[in-house]
DNA sequence: CTAATTTTTGACCGCATGGCCAGGATTCAA
DNA sequence: TTGAATCCTGGCCATGCGGTCAAAAATTAG
């Protein structure tokens, strides 16, 4: 692994083992965060449940920081990815926004571990830059496409007049909300039930004003 | 410190010297956390930072479990007492709702270190069952709280018909998800706009239909 | 003032962690 | 087949953690 640094000037060849393990590491590191608490998930711990040495992720990885900003990339990739096929298969603007909202919870419901592993590390970002900086790589992607949903709705005149941003961040925050309090207890939260609501929700709160 | 456990037979004595130290050493807790970051709050740098020996803690205090469940006791109870005084002093179940809202973003601008130091916390709690005892013990006396506002306002006939606790988780979510944003990225989110944003639509969403 | 009690200190312990590395196994290229 | 590159192992280490303790300091009581 001396050609870490290199690895993106070669093309083909550092890869097979390499990205296999990783995706391995990275899926056996999710499982683990969201089954014992990130406290708990120690490399060793991580190495066990993957069943290999603790050498191995050393190996493939930085250290443990990467390992986490990995779990975190792919967490986000793998959702985001769900949810713009499904927005994007909606014809207008008001469908797309009720498609994001009710994909999201979808996912969600699809992929507890995903979100209880998530919530377990966005607490502990510990610098307020490092915090700063997982919101910009992480959040405002989020945020930018649902801006881009709801701002192109106005211009077709589908939505009121409103701040997209404003909103973007609204929309985004009542389904984390969502999420946190169902991460928290699953049985408290009806997921479906509070999609739908949601739904009809910022369905009202868009809609041009008669 | 043997009185410990008879303390609460005891009346007055116990105290003083005893309830300002452990105020000051979660309030500093507290100040560390949002600063540093849980993952470096240590009980030394804690210590430190309020300007004590770090055995002080420890004669105080049980263990640094104890600590910290006392940090995110204070950090409710807070919150949760301002905002209750907000809301009593409005007339009618819609007026309180709004100022269920308006309250939690008030308070969460006026004192940011402690929604800091509380989405640091929040992550780390490692088992499941931690989860649920957090959840019950924190979250539900909020919800209920929404939830009896929500359903008198359904007797008064000024909400149309939905689900209380539905209704409920949302309102919390979309307080706690807007400030989760911001907790990230200060700048990035306009608090008193969002305010105003889901103020306006959990109106819509709720008054009865005509 | 003195004796008893509470509070504080700073050194200390055992432990788990993240990281490191020498050497062995495996895979690959020629 | 053989030599080189890659991959893996298991043990090692320094570090920092939470927690403990004897003794010193401060406070209180008599």
């Amino acid at each position: 692994m001396r050609s870490k640094i290199i690895q993106d000037g070669q093309k083909k060849k550092a890869s097979f083992i390499e990205e296999a393990r990783r995706r391995q590491i990275v899926e056996g590191a999710i499982s683990t965060i969201a089954s014992a608490g990130l406290p708990q998930a120690s490399l060793a711990r991580i190495a066990q449940d993957v069943g290999v040495s603790k050498g191995v992720i050393s190996y493939h990885f930085a250290g443990k920081d990467e390992l986490i900003q990995q779990v975190v990339n792919a967490l986000f990739v793998e959702t985001n990815r769900f949810i713009k096929a499904r927005v994007d298969r909606a014809p207008d603007a008001p469908r797309r926004l009720r498609a994001f909202i009710e994909a999201s919870f979808e996912f969600m419901a699809a992929n507890r571990a995903n979100f209880v592993a998530l919530v377990d590390i966005w607490g502990s970002f510990g610098s307020p830059e490092a915090k700063r900086r997982f919101n910009a790589d992480m959040y405002d992607p989020c945020r930018h496409h649902l801006e881009g949903i709801l701002r192109r709705g106005q211009d077709s005149g589908d939505f009121r007049d409103f701040s997209p941003g404003t909103l973007a961040a609204t929309v985004q925050g009542a389904i984390d909300g969502v999420m946190l309090q169902w991460v928290f207890d699953e049985e408290a939260i009806d997921l479906a039930d509070c999609a739908a609501e949601l739904v009809t929700m910022f369905d009202l709160a868009t809609r041009r004003r008669a």
